[in-house]
DNA sequence: CTGAAAGCGCTTACAG
DNA sequence: CTGAAAGCGCTTACAG
């Protein structure tokens, strides 16, 4: 490997020249005669920096860390949101001279570690860590960027979306299309956050309009599979006439389990998802959805992320996309 | 930030014996009561190794590089291929305690800088990398695993699947249905590669039973659009009957297509994709696809490449994993 | 505009 | 079983 030592021996000048040099915008600091015959001698040379040794002394890495939550029932990445989401961070990090290393981590210690020891800059959290959001934060004083967090901890840098207002949306669109009887189906669990707030938007939007969305039709899909919720559904006494879900991935789900039960879609019952995911238009019928801008969230974390690094002391920064219902053929008029 | 400096200093010892400790598998090099009292104070102390001052002393960095090619077209990690595998990759090599950092990649010279600047132990390749490979090996003299590579350089490491014996199983299938017109659509390039593979067993297969595949109708997706395809096929003279796309991504654009000109799939034209993607279930009619593993695809490119790292002069190793065709409801029995 | 010295936090290679 | 010395390849902070 060749080192700045190696060039300055052949350039006959010292290696802080070279270093001066290889980092460039030192305006004026090196003349550029000098400058010009040591970059075409490192050109030359094939010299590539030790981003390590360069790290170590400079005690700043270049690195941003991904934080994932490691779903031990298989593959982060399999999940398209975290994926398009992580695939714009890579892409915008690596124009902007960082590298990003991607964890997946099952508990709090595993992130202090992760983002410690290669001394990240900073971190952007895929997923919900509200539970350890304080934790994490007391222990790695670096810049760090939440998504969806509905954390009570104040002064986070987080991007999210109004997922209330998503609810709302599929509550109205439900309504305007003469649905009175309605059920909801997500991953429910205790906590604040998107899935309670999307039910809240959606619950509360049907209780103004006096229509029906009684406690045993919010299914929780921790505890049911698509195909009980289903049959659950098909069995109610009022049969609701449309299901909310929280997201694409699920409604497909669904999809595939009406195409197995022999349920029509929207005949039968109307579903609207949640995310906007390519797929929704090929399926058939077409995924009513609402839609939220993964891409603008992952360039807006990145944004903050960036910003907070040049600028530490900058206000807490919390970010709320807009979302809006796609129209596409799966739910009924009736 | 804590060292080992500071743990020696606190311990009584020095750094050197804190460093085994720190490194464990030191089997006896390090008295028992003495390791067990610095692990305490490493862990009370929240000690923290700093990777790129292990990497620099020791010149090892733990470092495992996923190369993707940068779609400039957008997100490289949109492709639900490409995010599996990556997400595979990741999860094993953490296991294995390397840190994974993705990189994607314009040119060659992107490659051996990417790879050299953190002095990578080695580096997985998602694409086709073909036409530089030679070059890339040159620059880059670590352990390289690639996927899918149909390139004469000799003894590199590498993992595909039969390409060839889909294309065969895609074209008996349809034989057997009765077919005896059809079509081929997916990203042509001159170049010997999984595309021409398939593209060669499945015309060979049908020439063998002097069945039909018109030069007209073997489609390059690099020229025409899908709906481009589907009009053509549709105006044929001796109309083609089933169509054989070279991955499911395009298959799903073909649904999307044919739903918009109102073609019924598989009534008018019957498709068969290849992966065998999740989705392929839960699209209406469910989607009939060559099957390729890919997650034992990424599983073992990692055990290749840790293999490799591990024994640097084990010779050239290429797998070829087994393909199959997955019957669902997209091909008419004619 | 250029350079000599010290140090980032570790490991290697040796000595005991 | 333990330690002192040197060095990995850079940058910082100073001096000129």
């Amino acid at each position: 490997m060749v080192t700045l030592k190696d060039i300055a021996a052949r350039a006959g000048v010292s290696m802080m020249t070279v270093s001066r040099v290889m980092n460039g915008n030192q305006e004026g600091k090196v003349s550029e005669a000098t400058a010009e015959r040591i970059s075409a001698l490192a050109n030359e040379m094939g010299y590539v920096p030790n981003s390590s040794a360069r790290s170590l002394a400079a005690r700043s890495s270049r690195i941003i860390a991904a934080v994932l939550r490691n779903t031990d029932d298989g593959n982060p990445l399999a999940d398209p949101y975290s994926s398009m989401f992580l695939g714009i961070i890579i892409q915008i990090m690596r124009q902007k001279g960082y590298y990003v290393m991607v964890h997946y981590v099952q508990d709090y210690s595993d992130i202090t570690f992760s983002l410690q020891s290669w001394r990240a800059e900073g971190a952007i959290f895929l997923g919900v860590f509200d539970s350890e959001l304080r934790k994490i934060r007391n222990e790695n004083r670096m810049p760090l960027v939440f998504t969806d967090s509905y954390s009570n901890v104040r002064q986070i840098d987080n991007v999210g979306i109004d997922d209330y207002k998503g609810g709302v949306l599929a509550a109205k669109y439900f309504l305007s299309h003469g649905h009175r009887s309605l059920a909801f189906a997500g991953p429910i669990s205790n906590f604040k956050g998107v899935i309670s707030e999307r039910l809240a938007g959606f619950a509360e939007t049907l209780a103004q309009a006096e229509t029906e969305l009684p406690e045993n039709q919010i299914y929780n899909l921790v505890h049911q599979s698509p195909e009980a919720i289903l049959s659950s559904i098909m069995s109610s006494e009022h049969r609701p006439t449309g299901l909310f879900v929280t997201s694409d991935q699920i409604a497909s789900e669904i999809y595939g389990a009406a195409h197995r039960m022999d349920i029509s879609i929207p005949d039968d019952l109307s579903l609207i998802g949640f995310d906007d995911f390519p797929l929704d238009r090929i399926l058939t019928p077409a995924l009513t959805s609402v839609h939220q801008d993964i891409t603008g969230k992952a360039a807006r974390a990145c944004d903050i992320l960036l910003r907070r690094i040049a600028q530490p002391d900058m206000p807490g920064e919390s970010q709320t996309l807009d979302v809006k219902l796609i129209e596409r053929e799966s739910v009924k008029y009736i």
